[in-house]
DNA sequence: TAAATGAATTAGTCGCGCCTAAAACGTGGA
DNA sequence: TCCACGTTTTAGGCGCGACTAATTCATTTA
């Protein structure tokens, strides 16, 4: 029976490892830099933290000067219990409260360090054990499991190609406002039906069968996966 | 229109705000040292903290030197605001989640630092607008109002008379699961029979018919009105 | 009225987590 | 190969909110 003992950690060491885990995504260092632009610090103080966080036992993050940084086991699984504390909370918000999906991320960007074991527990009871948030993206399991997506973003989609959204950023209220409007959220599809040259607009249409221009901003914040 | 403008308050001050607040009643002065008692700091921190309350613009308490603390206009309005948040979270926590009310006041006492004013209105909408939180203290409204409660100890009953309890004190969750036992929650009218001298027990009967003798640990922590 | 006593304050320190400025590092282009 | 430039680290500092130890204050009692 191994009981996972987890000191309290404060605010800032969770929100170090979560955006160490969000920027890992695919590269296998994280540079101190990234994490400093991410976090909006600066690169300094990143540094102090990194130094920290290696020197703990058991170590949270593999550190090596001027190298980067990546999560060990434990600071990967302390991240996953805070993205599924958010993710949770963001569906909770929306389900049992009437948020809309673009008032909550930041909602649960402060409440994911704060509720109890239990509170997570509870919600995610409500929730009926929820397999993905209201952005898509999918939600940590209790252990530690979370599903990998193969999707990829709209902005590379051919002329003629189909796709069903997945997910979508989440960070911007303002750009899921605009998506709303568009009604692109995950399950809806489109289908590219012309590319400019030179990053131009990708033009779209709808399963609502409307059509619409879409500059590159939207179209990187936009996952799909293809179909037929 | 006067906007009401605040700053962002520390989790550290608001705590002092509410502690100052809760000793408050009656009294018109409260010391450094039952401050630091609540609190569970060493009254040189209290002293420190004080002096940084004093000093702000607006001022959040009034405190001279060794002759106590009490809060500014400014210093219960914000007090009132926390404590609104804490009792509503108390509530929507047993409402909406299932949780019992001995679990309550923990979850509730971090939580109402950390909520935005839109989950606070929404759970309030949600409650539909409550007055009073599960352990039958009042809930302040948006505007700082909040009702006075007449109401005495249980011990203070004489023999004969008969109670109905208002509220219970909520911060050991053990005497509530006592309490529930008893079925002296809020509404649940008792009768003193007996008194025994020299702080003994208080005999008393429930309006359930049951017969039972309590400690003045819990007839100090249970209040009541007197019927008939 | 003066000494004793307990409460409160001051003085000094510490860890946390951020900052700026200066130094050091590592790497790609000449 | 080496130098210049961008990145990263080091050095030093600050506000916050706790701590302990020493001192001062207010009040009570002799
Ligand atoms: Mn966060
Ligand atoms: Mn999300
Ligand atoms: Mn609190
Ligand atoms: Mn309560």
């Amino acid at each position: 029976m191994s009981v996972t003992y987890r000191k309290d950690l404060s605010r800032a060491v969770e929100d170090y490892l979560k955006a160490i885990y969000e920027l890992q995504r695919g590269r296998q260092q994280v540079s101190t830099s990234a994490l400093a632009e991410r976090l909006g610090f600066a690169s300094a103080s990143v540094t102090g933290m990194l130094k920290k966080l290696h020197a703990q036992s058991p170590s949270l993050v593999k550190y090596q000067r001027h190298r980067g940084v990546t999560l060990t086991q434990t600071g990967e699984k302390i991240a996953l219990e805070i993205i599924r504390h958010h993710r949770l909370i963001e569906l909770y918000l929306i389900e049992a409260l009437g948020y809309s999906w673009d008032e909550v991320h930041e909602e649960a960007d402060r409440l994911e360090h704060f509720i109890s074991e239990s509170f997570e527990d509870r919600i995610a009871t409500f929730l009926g054990e929820p397999e993905v948030d209201p952005h898509g993206d999918p939600i940590p399991t209790k252990e530690g499991y979370i599903a990998v997506s193969a999707s990829t973003r709209l902005s590379a989609l051919q002329v003629g190609e189909s796709g069903r959204i997945t997910k979508v950023l989440d960070e911007d209220p303002e750009l899921l406002r605009y998506l709303t409007k568009l009604g692109l959220c995950p399950q809806a599809v489109v289908t590219v039906t012309q590319r400019d040259p030179f990053g131009g607009p990708i033009h779209i249409q709808t399963d609502a069968g409307a059509t619409q221009m879409l500059g590159d901003r939207v179209t990187d914040s936009v996952y799909v996966e293809l179909v037929q």
